[in-house]
DNA sequence: GCAACAATTGAGACAGTGTGTCAACAACAC
DNA sequence: GTGTTGTTGACACACTGTCTCAATTGTTGC
């Protein structure tokens, strides 16, 4: 991952490299408040807009991907590079992503009646996995 | 409108008033922030909470709907109440609603194999509208 | 019209998520 | 080892809200 930063002119210097070992490996979203808290615990020396601005870099390099939350509030996931969309468990945060896109029919059409020039789209879908739907919850419903 | 809100329970105050005679008949979408600073001149001892909440109110009752630019801020646009997406251009915020949803069909599916219960999703698109589009630039490009 | 009650308000503190600035520092090329 | 320049950490600030709470106001019943 490191290398990938190099790769694109970025220098590797131990910040980077600690936010770079906060995320890799994580299979669930988490937001940039998140690694700011954790690294907090590991390298209390760290900076909050360096974590910011590390992410930041490591999405644009395509070794994050950065999608919003059912709240609104933006999260990170690893991986997932180029067009996907995002499946996301309200509950446990779970992210599947796919890369079926129904948009586009429908962004062709848009234009067409529209006039408008389509330059992107937000799709999130969102629900509970079916982990979190077995469970029980932590309160009985009454 | 004020009508709608007595119908909910809502009481009819000034600030209430205030806040709908400064949205109604708008056709360009607003932020809440825009609002506040609009009535801030003609009604400067309003507060900034009170537009919160009757924007909030407002969308409640289906007389705004709220959704999110490109830039992922909040905004709201009257009317256009139900299961709705928008266009929204990137220039001027122009809002086109439209009903037709790609996304059910891509939401069956996703929910057969990944056997998530979906809940919703977030569906808005991008784009510059005709007349920014015709518009030449503020700064002539190089 | 008036009083009582409860909803509503305004002010301001606070929270979450960033962005911008700037002097000090450190990675990298030589 | 040195110089250059990208990067950092600290902190101020911005935006978009939410929350609290005493004061105010709309509404209802008389």
């Amino acid at each position: 991952m490191a290398e990938l930063l190099a790769g694109h002119g970025y220098r590797i210097t131990g910040p980077r490299r600690a936010v770079i070992d906060a995320v890799v490996g994580r299979a669930r979203p988490f937001t940039a408040e998140q690694i700011v808290a954790e690294l907090k615990r590991v390298a209390p020396e760290l900076g909050r807009a360096t974590v910011y601005r590390t992410l930041e870099i490591l999405a644009s390099v395509d070794v994050l991907s950065r999608f919003l939350r059912a709240d609104g509030h933006p999260a990170y996931i690893v991986g997932v590079p180029g067009h996907r969309h995002h499946l996301v468990c309200s509950d446990c945060g779970t992210v599947v992503a796919f890369t079926r896109c129904p948009v586009d029919d429908l962004v062709r059409d848009l234009s067409r009646d529209t006039d408008f020039a389509i330059q992107g789209h937000l799709l999130e879908v969102f629900g509970v996995c079916p982990e979190c739907r077995d469970e029980p919850p932590a309160i009985a419903p009454s």
